[in-house]
DNA sequence: ACTACAATGTAGACGCTGTCAACACATCAG
DNA sequence: CTGATGTGTTGACAGCGTCTACATTGTAGT
């Protein structure tokens, strides 16, 4: 085994391929992505990527897996972050990491919505999904029993909550849009007020 | 002029090409959407298009054109429904319209959203996008000076409403999530409950 | 009416893509 | 040592977007 040598075996190639994809999803967005263009940078056959990934697909369903792990941990480091009790604070931070990581993560959060990830329903995609939803039912959960709107079916509640900080990282994100809405506040300033309105502070 | 010796002029080749595309994107989805299909199916050379659109994102962006004009209709004429003056009567209903287009469009919404489209921003779609965002805005001005939020930024208390139905439709528009935030509520039902969250009604 | 010119459609080519099948090599179990 | 299995290579195929050269049609100016 001599990397001089070039070996046959690539050693981790899936892995490669992943941690490849994202970079150029991340540089150059995902409509630039390519198996080929891939297997180029990595110094490999076109056709190896067919090897770990069925298709195209799979491998954007891969990376959008790997991505809802990822915003279910930025929103959950968040609220441990706070290190209170209260719901209602802990569901803010959670609200405020989530529209971070998207912000912070633009292309990858893009790729999460990406109407091609959907035609190749891995367990594994389904399962990241079925995750953070869970994580964020819970937060819910716990500030309706803090009495933030009691009334309302939690699942209702839960769709209104997620709703936020995902529409308007879409709106923030295309630069399009964006342009229509901009504020002159600081990122972390525009977070906090609107996530400050769809979960309120105690003593606000 | 001649329709049975297929004149070599078609005619009105640009508006075909667009309301095929429509056709295509809602019946099977954008990711099918190809310049040479369309030629195809008008049957057209492969080339035509090209005389009428620059590229393909051109194309899309023209789609994406006619979508914004479209919702902006759809939640203008539901505020009309309503008859009312109130602000927060007329902003509800509008939200409802908004949610309600995007749930009976669902390709066309995505098509909005869709990453290729940012790529060629022609006047008319930028021109569409500012339309949309400034009816809305005025609405949100209007139910400001009845009391809602009214410490809020109006560009903050923007984004935070329009992202309510963003947000919904983005997760209840993806097979894959919606499947974990299901509710056994009717559409219509589903739609007012997140509806009044984000601007609740008055005497409620 | 004739003639240039512009607009529109055609035909062919190019390089790129995803996917597949046939083959080559490496690794591991027995 | 041997066969089987996993992994990478090579070549092929059809489809795509886009470009260029050419053909046809419609139109404006004289």
């Amino acid at each position: 085994m001599n990397a001089e040598l070039k070996p046959y075996h690539h050693g981790n190639l899936a892995q490669a391929i992943l941690d490849r994809a994202a970079e150029v999803i991340h540089e150059q967005g995902i409509e630039a992505l390519s198996l080929r263009g891939i297997a180029r940078d990595l110094g490999v056959s076109h056709g190896a990527p067919n090897r770990h990934f069925k298709n195209k697909a799979a491998l954007l369903a891969a990376l959008a897996a790997d991505g809802w792990l990822s915003v279910r941990d930025a929103t959950l480091s968040a609220a441990e972050d706070t290190q209170s009790e209260n719901a209602h604070v802990r569901l803010n931070a959670m609200g405020r990491g989530y529209l971070r990581w998207a912000l912070n993560n633009r292309a990858w959060f893009r790729t999460l919505y990406h109407p091609d990830v959907n035609r190749y329903a891995s367990q594994e995609l389904t399962a990241a999904i079925s995750n953070f939803a869970g994580t964020v039912r819970e937060a819910v959960l716990a500030t309706q029993a803090e009495g933030r709107h009691a009334d309302v079916p939690l699942q209702i509640l839960t769709i209104f909550t997620n709703s936020v900080p995902t529409g308007a990282a879409m709106l923030l994100l295309d630069p399009l849009i964006d342009r229509e809405f901009t504020t002159d506040a600081e990122q972390d300033e525009l977070i906090e007020q609107i996530i400050n309105l769809v979960v309120p502070l105690p003593g606000a």
